[in-house]
DNA sequence: AGACGTACCTGACCGC
DNA sequence: TGCGGTCAGGTACGTC
């Protein structure tokens, strides 16, 4: 599920819900994650009032009170839901409980999805974060910082853009959907991304986010109060899995093409991406 | 140093 | 109905 909208969309619904909370129990019924959960994760999380949510790129970070935070990422299937009843079923594999009531469940089928701890006054340089690229909807985000990131690499932009080192947030989805805004072909080489067309990039990288964060945003609603859902596939991709489908507005008759590239799908239009 | 393929894990879906 | 193959929104590792 989790690129950048939908992380930011689960850090809006449970800011707006559990900050100021203490969590006063803490389940876990599945360690082993991506990597093993910190042995000492209940022991740490007990008795802490939640200060804020943060983000950085896909990672969810929960300020704790006293200077600690959990680092949360939910690969390719964690969802966290507020007060559903359990319905993970195996996959839920850690419950947090509140004083107030309010139940938080990660459920991961698929156990790509990790966390840590960290402490917030080195968390730029934690591991999981200090090669992070740039935020893409943080201000300093603009055709010539992209550029100067994509200056002289070889490999397709379509590559570069999912490398976490480059751009901090994007995912498969919206890798391809920001090239189809930015009228660049995901086969072009990324430092030939440079000038004008950096800047258009930059633009559409932002827009696409941006537009998904709304449209994340209209379901929180739903998300926070019961069902668990994100209004992920709710959301209308140009380009994304419309294979053979015509792209908005497109004239080339073809449709969206589809190929593979360093083993993923990826969705474009020939005629107006190059 | 950097780019690529592959592995991690489970479920959904499709064709036979 | 069951089986095998393929695919899935992410990342890290080994290998060249």
């Amino acid at each position: 599920m989790p690129e950048l909208p939908e992380v930011e969309t689960v850090r809006r619904g449970l800011a707006a819900r559990l900050t100021g909370r203490r969590i006063t129990h803490v389940t876990v019924r599945r360690p082993d994650l991506r990597r093993p959960l910190p042995p000492d994760m209940g022991q740490v999380l007990t008795g802490r009032e939640v200060r804020d949510f943060g983000r950085r790129g896909k990672y969810l970070l929960v300020h704790l009170e006293g200077g600690g935070v959990l680092i949360v990422h939910l690969g390719m299937s964690g969802r966290l839901s507020i007060d559903a009843a359990p319905g993970g079923g195996a996959h839920e594999h850690v419950v947090l409980h509140f004083d107030d009531g309010a139940v938080l469940r990660y459920e991961d089928h698929r156990r790509f999805g990790l966390m840590d701890l960290a402490k917030a006054a080195r968390l730029e340089e934690h591991e999981l974060l200090r090669s992070m690229g740039p935020e893409p909807l943080a201000p300093g985000f603009d055709g010539p910082a992209l550029a100067r990131r994509l200056h002289a690499k070889d490999t397709p932009i379509k590559a570069a853009l999912l490398d976490q080192r480059v751009v901090a947030g994007l995912g498969n989805i919206y890798v391809c959907e920001a090239l189809f805004y930015a009228g660049l072909s995901p086969r072009r080489r990324a430092g030939s991304v440079q000038g004008r067309r950096a800047e258009r990039l930059a633009k559409a990288i932002r827009h696409v986010l941006e537009d998904a964060i709304a449209a994340g945003g209209s379901s929180l609603r739903d998300y926070v109060q019961a069902s668990g859902e994100l209004g992920y596939f709710q959301h209308r991709f140009a380009v994304y899995d419309r294979a053979d489908l015509p792209c908005p507005g497109c004239d080339c008759g073809a449709g969206v093409r589809r190929i593979v590239q360093s083993g993923r799908s990826t969705f474009y239009c020939a005629k107006r991406q190059r």
